[in-house]
DNA sequence: CACGAGACCTGTTCGC
DNA sequence: TGCGAACAGGTCTCGT
């Protein structure tokens, strides 16, 4: 499911706890159950070995990708990076409790455990190797969104090649983390039509752009609770995005009938009188 | 080189 | 109600 704002979300709820989860910073690793070996990129007996003992020091985000920091038991610092990818999540859960899916879980030093689920297997964790430089695995990833050096211009800068916008989009060395989701709705508050030419965009496009994809991300972090509940417990409650999953609906500033079409191999949905046809 | 299609997996939903 | 087909938020790899 997750992009940038739901992976940002599930790092939050881990770093402060909450909603009945313990914080997990600060917690011990006292073992490592895997039930699905195949979730661990590398060698998934030095992940279990490794993990053993180790203590949690912080939850981050970088684009899709959610990093945990831990010293191991020899009070090395390593790092866990772990992909979510369509369906995985990850999440504190008591003791006695063993979710549906479930690939691999760390028991915790208070009795909890840190569960790792994936109805589809494609997400996938890795303990990176002491002395591996983490930042060096994102080189190739665009700026976060979110962050104040992501300018219109910065935008701007990146957007080259004719494909269309909505390509753009979705590779994350253009901007890291806006996947299938975020990237409708995006384009939806700029007044984009998903098939415009990158190369096309004029400058109060791109401002509009820019301004569009940062403001679908703050808003839905901002609306995180909701959105999470919509996404996995509660699909009848009205839906917290603008386009995306609305097609036949009416778009909510014109009343439009909302259009699909497929766009880099993705469902695509858009207004066709708001975004017109390039 | 840039871009699109296919592959990776499996659960859920849709249509007959 | 049952069954097969279509579909699903991401990202790599490969072929054109």
């Amino acid at each position: 499911m997750p992009e940038l704002p739901e992976v940002e979300t599930i790092c939050w709820r881990l770093r402060e706890g909450g909603q009945g989860e313990a914080p997990l910073r600060g917690r011990v690793i006292t073992d490592v159950a895997l039930a699905d070996p195949g979730v661990v990129d590398g060698d998934s007996a030095a992940f279990v070995d490794g993990l053993r003992g180790a203590r949690v020091q912080d939850i981050r985000r970088r684009a899709k990708w959610i990093i945990i920091d831990v010293d191991d038991r020899g009070g090395r610092r390593r790092r866990v990076l772990v992909h979510l990818k369509m369906t995985g999540d990850l999440h504190v859960r008591a003791g006695d409790e063993r979710p549906r899916f479930e690939r691999f879980a760390w028991e915790l030093d208070d009795g909890a455990r840190l569960c790792f689920t994936d109805p589809r297997r494609f997400g996938h964790v890795e303990l990176l190797a002491a002395d591996d430089d983490v930042e060096a695995r994102f080189t190739a990833l665009g700026p976060e969104p979110l962050d104040e050096t992501f300018t219109a211009r910065a935008l701007r800068a990146r957007l080259t090649g004719r494909r269309p916008i909505k390509a753009s989009l979705l590779d994350q060395a253009v901007v890291a983390g806006v996947g299938n989701i975020y990237a409708d709705e995006s384009l939806w508050l700029a007044r984009l039509h998903p098939t415009t030419p990158t190369n096309a965009l004029s400058d109060d496009e791109v401002v509009r752009l820019h301004h569009g994809i940062r403001r679908a991300l703050r808003e839905s972090i901002a609306q995180s609770r909701e959105a999470l509940a919509w996404r996995y417990e509660n699909r009848a409650a009205p839906s917290p995005f603008r386009v995306y999953d609305r097609a036949g609906g009416p778009c909510l500033r014109c009343g439009t009938t909302l259009s699909t079409t497929t766009v880099a191999g993705r469902t695509t949905v858009f207004c066709p009188r708001c975004q017109p046809p390039p």
